[in-house]
RNA sequence: GGAAGGGUGGCCGAGUGGUUUAAGGCAACGGUCUUGAAAACCGUCGUGGGUGCAAGCCCACCGUGAGUUCGAAUCUCACCCCUUCCGCCA
């Protein structure tokens, strides 16, 4: 959410952010926008100030007994109430498509982002390790699963439909394995805290880490009850509960930063996806993910985006899998973000690099619409905090990586060997 | 699902139609005092918005939305949320 006198003030600026997203001038847009509401705003004011002297007027008469004022200043206020109707009207509705025209807008990226139209034009900013060496085509995961008999496609469907599955087994205990671990890690080692959340928010927490209302439609709903109008959201990702603990809130500068970690399933509806990684468990409806959030001063920001990285970075250190981090450019970032990095895991299976971490920079961008502000040791003045979010990692894709790069000729799977003391000292996953 | 009680500034809390221009307290900030601090005392101190070079002036806000009234924190209606108890339930 932008401050409509921010761009009021920097019209150009924000202008020429947008255009190195892709996007086309608004500023003249928005600026007549809100000309309209202050226009309306200061013509309701005019007539609700005559109101609230006339009213004051009409109780000092009435305590003089003078009846005849008393009546004609009544009179001319039953005129101006038919006046304010409108008025009041007009300002709601100036404030509204202000704010729906708001509401829509994405943040614009940093001076250091790399400027592109769409995924090639992300950057590699490093990478680790190197693919392994197999003596044999490796698989894919859905294949090593199926033949283990551990993966399950078919019953997902026949309960849920596509883009669910069952796992079971030593693989079912392995993606538990993993999100133990990363939890574990990020809380012991990397000064996490781990919080358990609620996995169904209402509209405002949606609102507040920009899901609503522009991407309505890759969310899942529930309501309590026919027609009801309090519904709740399925999270997409713990990013929404776990920013959202700060909305609507002071907090003093000595308790920044935040640091909050959360293990929970996310639901997304993948509207725009058809077609897309429709086999295996790349894309699904449902899946586990360790999410990091960081809530700091506009000052820090940038330094605990690195932090985060490198707190995200170590999960697939410790799981020994080869991987690059990328910045996304301006036009492959999510709409609320300042700045992207992106973490890509090494599948041999499929011989690509996949997604398996994004972390973001959003500036004050979802503190405004979450009014979650802070105060500045010695100032009276609150400013908005600057917030994070990170997956560190989608638990469902580091199984994926484990199960095709830990594979073996036969079919059976290595456990790593830091998932082994989550696994009750397992070392293979096999085909008995 | 049933019953009762609640929702007022950063926090606590008074306030049943017109000096409420939201009391009072806490916290915070400034000052006096002090070698320094604490205490005490004095002062400042809600949020958002409009307007103005500024000082200031003005509007809105007491859970949300409607309504009654010349005038609503206060009265009416609907809804939301919280607490406690009962019922059901993992």
């Amino acid at each position: 959410m932008f401050d409509i006198k921010w761009i009021r003030d920097n019209a150009v600026a924000f202008d020429e952010g947008r255009k190195k997203r892709g996007l086309e001038p608004l500023s003249a847009h928005l600026l007549s926008l809100d000309d309209t509401r202050r226009a309306a705003i200061a013509q309701n004011q005019a007539v609700q100030e005559r109101r609230n002297a006339a009213s004051k007027e009409i109780g000092q008469a009435m305590a003089k007994k003078d009846m005849a004022r008393a009546d004609e200043l009544k009179a001319e206020v039953a005129a101006l109430k038919d006046k304010t109707a409108g008025f009041e009207a007009e300002e709601k509705a100036a404030i509204e498509s202000l704010n729906k025209a708001l509401g829509e807008i994405p943040n614009i990226a940093l001076e250091d982002v790399p400027i592109g139209a769409d995924e090639h034009g992300n950057i590699e900013k490093s990478v680790h390790g190197s693919k392994p060496a197999f003596t044999f085509a490796p698989k894919e995961h859905f294949d090593l699963g199926e033949a283990l008999g551990m993966m399950d496609f078919d019953t997902a469907a026949k309960i849920s439909g596509a883009r669910f599955v069952v796992t079971k087994g030593p693989l079912a205990r392995m993606e538990r394995a993993l999100g133990q671990f990363m939890l574990d890690l990020h809380t012991d080692v990397n000064g996490y805290t781990e919080v358990n959340p609620p996995l169904m928010v209402n509209s405002d927490a949606a609102y507040g880490t920009n899901q609503l209302p522009k991407f309505e439609d890759d969310l899942f709903q529930t309501s309590r009850s026919e027609g009801s109008v309090d519904r709740l959201w399925l999270i997409p990702t713990a990013e929404v509960p776990l920013t959202n603990l700060v909305r609507e809130s002071i907090l003093e500068e000595t308790a920044l930063p935040i640091r909050v970690t959360a293990l929970t399933p996310c639901f997304r509806a993948e509207a725009g996806s058809a077609g897309r990684d429709t086999r295996g468990m790349i894309r699904q409806h449902q899946f586990t993910k360790v999410e990091l959030v960081s809530i700091t001063t506009p000052e820090h920001s940038a330094a605990e985006h690195v932090r985060m990285l490198n707190s995200a970075e170590e999960v697939l250190k410790r799981l020994g899998l080869h991987y690059r981090v990328m910045t996304l450019c301006t036009g492959d970032m999510g709409f609320g973000a300042q700045k992207t990095f992106d973490i890509e895991v090494w599948l041999p299976g499929q011989n690509k690099f996949r997604e398996i971490s994004s972390c973001s920079v959003c500036g004050e961008f979802q503190a405004r619409r979450m009014n979650a502000r802070y105060r500045p040791t010695g100032e009276k003045q609150t400013r908005f905090v600057h917030t994070l979010n990170g997956s560190g990692l989608a638990v469902g894709r580091a199984l994926v990586a484990v199960l095709e790069n830990y594979q073996n000729e036969d079919g059976s799977i290595t456990v790593p060997e830091v998932l082994r003391p989550y696994m009750g000292g397992m070392i293979k996953l096999e085909n008995k």
